[in-house]
Parts: structure tokens; C-alpha cells; sequence
DNA sequence: TCTAAACTTGACCAATTTAGTCAGGTATGT
DNA sequence: ACATACCTGACTAAATTGGTCAAGTTTAGA
């Protein structure tokens, strides 16, 4: 099981950008040399999270990019459906014979799975941008 | 992030493991043929169980394995742990200008993810072989 | 004692995923 | 008009996953 740098990321950038934001909207280019992210990366992120509404993009020179939601409003569970960071439990297979099917004949690890992932999704749907916030602004980055 | 087949085997097999080797070794091919994982593999996952005294091997005919505590005395944690089903959250590069050096200026996430992890290891520990065979004795399998 | 059943070890591999890069746009403020 | 910044899609090297394959060693039982 892991977690992947994608997710990781996604919240990195907009953490920068709920600190930097209040004023003009923040350039991908800035985000990428603060948080030391590839540009090209970022901007594939950023199209998902536009996709999802978690934030607005402003065009041309000094345009960049701008949260659509309050920070305490943005819940890491949105930002991680958004970048297709899913807890995905691996499927039993359909088709095996003894295996799984999803119905009465279930496998032993079948509900297990399902808790624990429930149990992970509690935990991303309590956290938001604004508790992170808070956790670092008493630092100098 | 996702969870992979080799934890999810290893926690059905111990299941399997736990009903029937109250008499005799359970044998690898037993196992293989009721729960549909490949002998080869199962094979594979043994040896760390074993590395790690969770089970017991007896050779020759009639051998096979058994498992080396009580059911309640094996905690999921024990088996992901010995089947190298780590919870790993990327790593912050330590080589990064901007990033985590896991010292004072610890990158925004830094945080987040170590909790993460506390949150997903806890329910681990929780949980033992034995709560996994209560929610299934009354089914057939 | 012979041999088949069962464990043991290590090398190997195809498919998928990840974490990007690259190239070529389009839109817009100054 | 032109630089800046967003936008899109194709591509890819490296790592991981989920195994297979081959070649043993050990031991119970005929």
C-alpha cells in the first residue's frame, strides 16, 4: 500500500496558493520554484483541480491561479478525488471461481477492505486546507 | 494510493489457515486450490510469514503449516508488516532546496502524512485474525 | 530404501503505474 | 504585438506488481 507523490503534491500547491493568493492570483511558475514541483507536472494537476472547482484560473500576465473555495471549505478528500488519488482496495476478482463475487459468497477480506477504507476516507474528509494552514503558520518556509 | 493483492492474499490465506490446521499442517496446495492463489506465489508469501514466526512449517508428506500464535495474537499489522505491505508515504526527497529535510523545516505535508499513517497503523493493530474469523464462521465457504 | 509430497530459494518477466518531460498550442494584460 | 501564463495531449523511463519457472532440499510413509 502506498501513497502516491501525486496527492502529496496537489495539497503542497495549494497550501502555497491559500497563503499567497489573498492579493493577485498565483502564477504555476511561482508554486513550482517555491515548492521546487516541475512546472509541466503542476499544470497537469491544476487542470484537475480546475475540473473540479477547487480552483479558478486567471489568463494572461499576471494572471495565475486562485482558490474557488474558502480553505476550511476544501476537505483533502476533494482534492484527492480530484487528482484521481483514490483509495482503491485491490479488487477481488469476478471472475474466480473461489473468489469474491460481491454477493452472498463473499471472501473473507471483502468486508475488511471495505472498513478500512472508510476508516482512510474519515480521515481526508475531516482535514482541510485550513487545518494544515494552521499547522504551519507559525513557520518560515 | 491503493493497497496491493499480496496483503490481501496473505490475510486470506492465514484465514484459511486458522480453520483448518487445528489437526494436521495445512499444505500450500490446500490453500492454493481453496482460496484460487497461485502455488508459486503462496509459496513466495510463506517464506516471509515464516522469516517473521507468524507460521510453522513441517516438511515431507503429511507437512505443511500451522500457525505459530493464537489467532488473536496476530495482528494485522504483524502480517503486512512481514509481507513487506508497508503503509509508505512517498518521501519527501531530502535532496530538495524547497523540500522536506524532515528537520526544522519540515515541508507543509510532513505532518499530514505521518498522522495519516498513525491513523492507518492503529486500525491494523486493532484488528487480529480472530475478528476476521468470527465475521465469517457462519458462512461456508 | 526409495520416492513422492511438500517446503525452500532465487532468478526471471510481462503488464501496469508513476512521475514526470516535451511540444505545441490559446488567451490576455500591458 | 508580444511576453506571460494557462491549456492539452502525446510520449517515456523507471519502478512496482503479480506472478512464473527452475532447481533444489527434506522427510513421511510404502
Amino acid at each position: 500500500m502506498k501513497l502516491t507523490s501525486k496527492g502529496r503534491y496537489a495539497v503542497m500547491a495549494l497550501v502555497d496558493l491559500a497563503r499567497f493568493d489573498t492579493i493577485n492570483p498565483v502564477s504555476l511558475r511561482d508554486i513550482s520554484l517555491r515548492q521546487g514541483i516541475s512546472l509541466d507536472y503542476l499544470e497537469q494537476i491544476f487542470s484537475k483541480l480546475k475540473k473540479n472547482q477547487i480552483v479558478k484560473s486567471t489568463r494572461g500576465t499576471q494572471g495565475g491561479y486562485v482558490l474557488s473555495k474558502k480553505p476550511n471549505e476544501i476537505k483533502l478528500t476533494n482534492i484527492f478525488n480530484a487528482v484521481d488519488e483514490k483509495v482503491k482496495t485491490v479488487q477481488c476478482k469476478k471472475e474466480s471461481k473461489k473468489g469474491c463475487n460481491g454477493k452472498a459468497t463473499k471472501c473473507v477480506t471483502h468486508n475488511l477492505w471495505d472498513e478500512l477504507e472508510t476508516h482512510i476516507n474519515t480521515f481526508f474528509e475531516k482535514k482541510s486546507l485550513e487545518d494544515l494552514l494552521k499547522n504551519n503558520s507559525e513557520r518560515v518556509n
